[in-house]
DNA sequence: TAGATTGTTAATCGATTAACAATC
DNA sequence: TAGATTGTTAATCGATTAACAATC
């Protein structure tokens, strides 16, 4: 479909393209120029085209964007009606929240286990699934093949954690801890997500601001 | 301090820096060359003086960069000494997990008061303070001054809540609800936290590879 | 047809990379 | 001094914006 390689920064965009053409379509809005939608987003117009022809016109000249229409593609672009399947590593705070928290589903997802290394927590419930031991975690993947591993667990864990999904047949993770995955297998992705990063460049911003006055 | 504005690319990577650098110093390195740094973290050493010399050179030519000195300047320029006061506002799943996991210290900030509409959690206990109701929320504020909010909220409540926090003094915003803030005030941060986003991106990228295979 | 808005090319802008003189 | 590595300028690259012909 794709005329050639995306830019990551048009790749970044199409979640939240997805998220307003979503919106748009609960509001019962029927089509949409660019221009219109940029004022929304806060783009540009010609950013919006330039980002939408990246995967072939389906827009109509005259006329703009049928929402409906456009929200579909992008979903089949992003792959949102897939059933990627996921596993979850660490179920402390974060992992249960993760686990609970997230919509997994819309997303393309599914989460089909959880695991833990504190007996405490083995066996209750989160997100309808039992915490499970770590013992479990080998068999669990030769027989489930799960895709994707959302890593929850101490930064010292992660790196080796991560060697042994990957032979375990793990091409992505979804990564909480707080450590940068170097990995150097091209097949596999990381979507490295820091929150004390995001929380610092808030904190940095709000100073910037305060001194300027 | 800084000659000009600082671009977003760079700001965005200073807490990258910065974890690096004090991972360095916990291994007792001394000091490192922008190339050493670089294939650490997988940049061009280029780009890495590029991005220290917009706040000034604090390398020394034909010796490198002091970590340390390096470290404890980025992190005066991130702000991660000061002691910005937060609010955290819905302690569901997700608000609960952020105010226990996420260090609010290291990254210059304080969390003094946690607020939900909901009786049940109302005097609970997370991350040593009591769940307070959102009656309190005025009054707190005007005694307490926070400067920021962290929002856990759904979308729905978001930008209602918003509004009324910047009334209250609130001028900045850590967003975890399913919503893009839309604040006109430009003496007002926002930063936008979509986990859905980020996972979507995964989930596309994976799909990505095993296509081009 | 006239008006609106796209798709697409060209121009601009900004960020990254390369190169090298300065200097420790 | 010679070697290493920065700070900084220039070149390149890529992304965004502007412009406009195509067309609904």
């Amino acid at each position: 479909m794709a005329k050639q390689s995306i830019s990551i920064p048009v790749i970044r965009r199409l979640p939240r393209y997805y998220r307003f053409l979503r919106e748009l379509e609960q509001e019962d809005v029927q089509r949409i120029s660019s221009k219109e939608l940029a004022r929304r987003m806060g783009l540009s117009a010609s950013q919006i085209r330039q980002d939408f022809n990246c995967f072939g016109g389906f827009g109509q000249q005259g006329y703009g964007y049928r929402v409906q229409e456009l929200r579909k593609v992008i979903g089949e672009i992003l792959g949102v009606d897939e059933q990627t399947g996921m596993i979850l590593i660490g179920a402390g705070n974060l992992g249960k929240a993760v686990a609970a928290h997230v919509d997994f589903k819309k997303c393309g997802c599914v989460l089909i286990g959880i695991f833990d290394d504190n007996p405490l927590l083995q066996g209750t419930m989160t997100a309808n699934l039992p915490i499970m031991p770590m013992e479990t975690l080998t068999s669990f993947c030769r027989q489930r093949r799960p895709q994707a591993a959302v890593l929850c667990i101490p930064k010292h864990a992660a790196q080796q954690l991560a060697d042994k999904l990957i032979e375990l047949g793990i091409n992505g993770f979804w990564n909480f801890s707080h450590y940068d995955l170097r990995i150097t297998n091209p097949e596999v992705t990381v979507e490295n997500v820091h929150l004390g990063d995001s929380l610092m460049t808030l904190s940095y911003c709000m100073h910037r601001k305060k001194e300027e006055t």
